[in-house]
DNA sequence: GACTATTGGGTAATCGATCACCCAAGGAGG
DNA sequence: CCTCCTTGGGTGATCGATTACCCAATAGTC
């Protein structure tokens, strides 16, 4: 079950060195040292199959090789496995494991940090499954490095996140662009992005010196849940039978453009003949499957996991700063 | 940015004891002392803010208190988030925590493992994305305690796997019950589980008396794959055509009745009313979002991680074995 | 040939927690 | 009063790797 652990030790007995001479052979790159005695030492060490023991280095040093990745659930959340993605990339490539761990409701954010920190990890990060504020108690905010998808509520950490305002206004650029004209916007209430995003729709509409046909609920509770009702199908309708039908559709997430999609089949409209749909996510498994393919506005999370990592691993720590990062248009048949 | 660590001797020297006293005090339950003493010791720990060095206790017990999770891109998958919450609450009431790594294209299962005995876990899992075989070679095959979502093409190793064709003779029979008769099945192809599940579909199907309409492939290539281009329109078109159309629909996955649905929708036809559409995953995005929402088979993802870590745990260790997991109903409104 | 660099490698301390073992004080029993 | 046992807690070794420091042998310099 599992495999007898090999030491440093047992590699000098074998090699007729001491421990120094081994460990200056595997991991000292300028350790003094014959470059056959370095080759002897390496080879026996492969013959006995020796994996370093970081718990041991880590003692010495006071860290492991991990950056700890607290999340409000990431890891479960098929949304973010791209922070993930981003974060491990960029670790590997500077000998650090990601350690993620998510925050289970009921337990307090300091808990789950002390738990990280057991592990005394090089540095940690707090991620967000949606864009929010968080409020970090006075004691943790030193702890975490830096704020994936969520701004700490004082502004005391660094923090990521995606450029919400700008990439509303992009897509709208790019429908108007199109030639579209009379413009929905089906948003997500009650969360941060959907508010941030309802300012750039309306700021891009005005810049090309236009009315907005509707800002939209998709759901009828404030607070956006997956569970809530759906309002998107009615809204669909109600927007169909006015008299200023539109010829495009800004969904909140590709859900609701799958939601768009069927309601407009029902009526027998084509898109994007009679009209356009457009949304945010880039949610692939849903967005590349619908027909035709959705064009949508691709969430940084891989920047973001990829900027977070730099920033935590940077030698001097910068200042506290939010940074915005852009989404990407990702042109499908949709528009 | 870093918390300065504090030591278990930080504390012996403020409370006037030594570090031996402190550490029974924090962590042995069963060491002698006052009820004073101990008080005392931990009210100290308490106003340092002392967080256990798992790095220093590892040393001496010989691991830290992780499991490893060896996957084929299982993190960065939305497919299989539910292994790791059914590994992370298992864990968790042990005291352990999950220490996930993905094996990358390109590189070598061994090199991975090797990566995360560095850590020196209790006990190490593979897991993979979809159900199939995997070779492991001779010196690894011992250090894996288990295969989650796949077999060690050897049988070396406790495997835990869906039932697959288990499953889909429930889903056939569910929907003979329903008063179906006349099924097809759009199969994933070239992958273990579609072999698996048109077994079960033919064997149900055999069972009850009938005659299956059809096993297509939803897809052209023999390796089944998100990005090969989808023939489950063209399928549909032809069973709505022929003599014999299909009062009801099997899909291989939610993606693939998500497209039926569409073309379905464009024929006029509705569900369940006019034809029943029934699928595998319970993709919840997608079964329950679609309309009317999917009757889908579950597949038992957190049930293999939760059973995968009682395995890994247990205190003595059984013979290799291969256990298959029943999927689960979640009957919605598409039958 | 004496003297200094340089090379090759050993010694021993160290990191923080744990653990086997020892010691002292005090009460119980004879 | 003496011995034995229990209670409370200290001492020192240990885990595996790293590192500051030291020593011996060789090569190079005048």
């Amino acid at each position: 079950m599992r495999i007898v652990a090999v030491s440093l030790s047992d590699i000098a007995e074998r090699a007729g060195v001491s421990v120094k001479t081994v460990s200056g052979a595997l991991h000292g790159g300028s350790a003094r040292m014959s470059d056959d005695t370095r080759q002897k030492v390496k080879a026996i060490a492969e013959e006995l199959g020796y994996v370093t023991n970081f718990a041991a280095r880590g003692v010495r040093q006071g860290w492991l090789p991990l950056v700890g990745v607290v999340s409000d659930g990431l890891i479960t959340s098929p949304f973010a496995t791209e922070i993930v993605r981003g974060l491990d990339g960029a670790a590997r490539s500077a000998g650090m494991a990601v350690f993620a761990v998510n925050h289970r409701s009921g337990q307090s954010i300091g808990s789950v940090l002390d738990e990280v920190q057991q592990f005394r990890p090089r540095a940690v990060a707090y991620a967000a499954m949606y864009h929010k504020d968080v409020a970090l108690p006075d004691r943790l905010a030193g702890a975490v490095g830096v704020m994936i998808n969520c701004r700490e509520a004082a502004g005391r950490v660094t923090a990521l996140v995606p450029d919400e305002e700008g990439g509303a206004r992009e897509i709208v650029r790019y429908l108007l662009v199109a030639g579209r004209r009379r413009i929905a916007f089906i948003n997500l209430p009650g969360i941060l992005a959907g508010t941030l995003r309802e300012m750039g729709f309306r700021a891009a509409l005005e810049e090309g010196g236009i009315d907005p046909l509707g800002v939209l609920p998709a759901v009828r509770r404030s607070v956006y849940s997956d569970r809530a009702p759906s309002l998107v199908a009615s809204h669909v309708e109600a927007l169909l039978k006015s008299g200023q039908r539109p010829d495009a559709i800004l969904c909140g997430n590709d859900r609701v453009a799958m939601e768009v999609y069927a309601a407009l089949a029902r009526a027998g409209l084509r898109i994007p003949d009679d009209i356009a749909v457009a949304s945010f996510d880039n949610q692939v498994e849903i967005a590349s499957r619908l027909d035709p393919p959705l064009t949508t506005m691709a969430l940084p999370h891989r920047a973001m996991g990829r900027l977070a990592m730099e920033i935590l691993l940077a030698e001097q720590p910068e200042p506290p700063h939010l940074h915005k990062l852009p989404f990407h248009l990702v042109e499908r048949a949709s528009v």
